[in-house]
RNA sequence: GGUGCGGUAGCUCAGUUGGUAGAGCAAAGGACUGAAAAUCCUUGUGUCGCCGGUUCGAUCCCGGCCCACACCA
């Protein structure tokens, strides 16, 4: 009874839309706390090239999930859904409302609504899917994918490897029981909005931001993650190309104009997934942020 | 000035033994429940440098011109 009125708002939308700095001000007008739901500015190490909250940020309000994991254990986005709801739990005993910020749609879906049941990834067993991945290719998973259960494999995009090995790491752990009822229930409401600038616009801001990244030093940040180059956390806009032009691949001028192209087609597929996913508000302002949340039926 | 090599999609280039052309990247749209800033799918008409010639037909052959690069003077 205690958690029925509590609120969760959500704020999603594309990398470089502002996102950090609506959240705070909807933190502050709410007196609570922010909550990161971005997949990259979990990692310790990393602070430049994922644009986390500067330390005048981090000040003005209390933020969770920022640079709080080490990219030698990345956190999944089930990982996530457990350890975020747990502490939401501990924020609901302080707060009425709690803001959830971040650019990775799933993640914000797995605290929002859950992920289904399923079995974690066998790390040993992946370590040899992916062998054959590089050995032989996609379409070899993709053809024993259809011998160990083809109705599985008619439904799905048997072109894309990620999509295959997790099918197969879920069949292989064993009978498919997903038992809904072992989901954690939600004890909160959510309004969720997406924050959008016109395209043209965005795209300066994208292009800026990697300058400005480039001269607080990433490609200092970026040698220093050179041990962890394979780590999942650091296949990464701006890491990978900075990677590359370490190994000389690319000059320096290239890779910072590749890392501005890669991050806006990232935009773009995180707008496509705003647009399509759950029911997002699309907001403009901070203004318009606070019109929606206040004509929310949830919100007394 | 001479010689060589080029001039084809926004970019890098492939190709047509003459029947008006295609890849990668970009761009746009889409998918996506344990790597998600990842991964994958769909969409390609552009005076084939300009002018003229040969030909039923030229982007492809021939001539001239312009431009770029390299080398020689």
């Amino acid at each position: 009874m205690t958690n029925k009125h509590k609120q969760v708002i959500l704020i999603g939308g594309p990398t470089a839309s502002g996102k950090t700095e609506l959240a705070i001000q909807l933190a502050l007008h709410f007196n609570t706390v922010i909550f990161n739901a971005d997949s990259r500015q979990f990692y310790k190490e990393m602070r430049i090239g994922t644009a986390v909250p500067d330390q005048e940020q981090l000040a003005a309000v209390p933020h969770f999930f920022i640079q709080s994991h080490e990219v030698t254990h990345p956190l999944s986005a089930a990982d996530y859904e457990k350890e975020a709801l747990q502490k939401l739990e501990e924020q609901f005993l302080l707060h009425d409302v709690v803001i959830v910020c971040g650019g990775s749609g799933l993640y914000l879906q797995a605290l929002a609504t859950g992920l289904d049941p399923l079995p974690p990834a066998d790390p040993e067993y992946r370590e040899k899917l992916e062998e054959i991945l590089k050995n032989d290719g996609v379409d070899t998973l993709a053809q024993r994918l259809k011998l160990i259960d083809p109705e599985k494999a008619a439904g799905m995009d048997l072109k894309n490897p990620r999509r295959v090995i997790r099918a197969l790491e879920i069949l292989h752990a064993g009978p498919i029981l997903v038992d809904k009822s072992t989901q954690i229930e939600r004890t909160f409401k959510v309004i969720s909005l997406s924050l959008n600038l016109d395209r043209e616009e965005l795209y300066k801001r994208i292009d800026e931001r990697v300058d400005q990244m480039m001269e607080a030093g990433l490609l200092e940040e970026v040698k220093s993650l050179l041990p962890w180059r394979d780590s999942s956390a650091l296949q990464t806009v701006g890491y990978r190309e900075l990677f590359d032009h370490l190994d000389g691949i690319y000059s320096l001028e290239d890779a910072v104009e590749k890392i501005k192209q890669h991050t806006r087609n990232y935009a773009k597929r995180q707008l496509t997934w705003f647009r399509n996913k759950g029911q997002y508000s699309e907001v403009r302002n901070y203004d318009e942020a606070l019109a929606v949340i206040e004509a929310s039926p949830y919100f007394s």
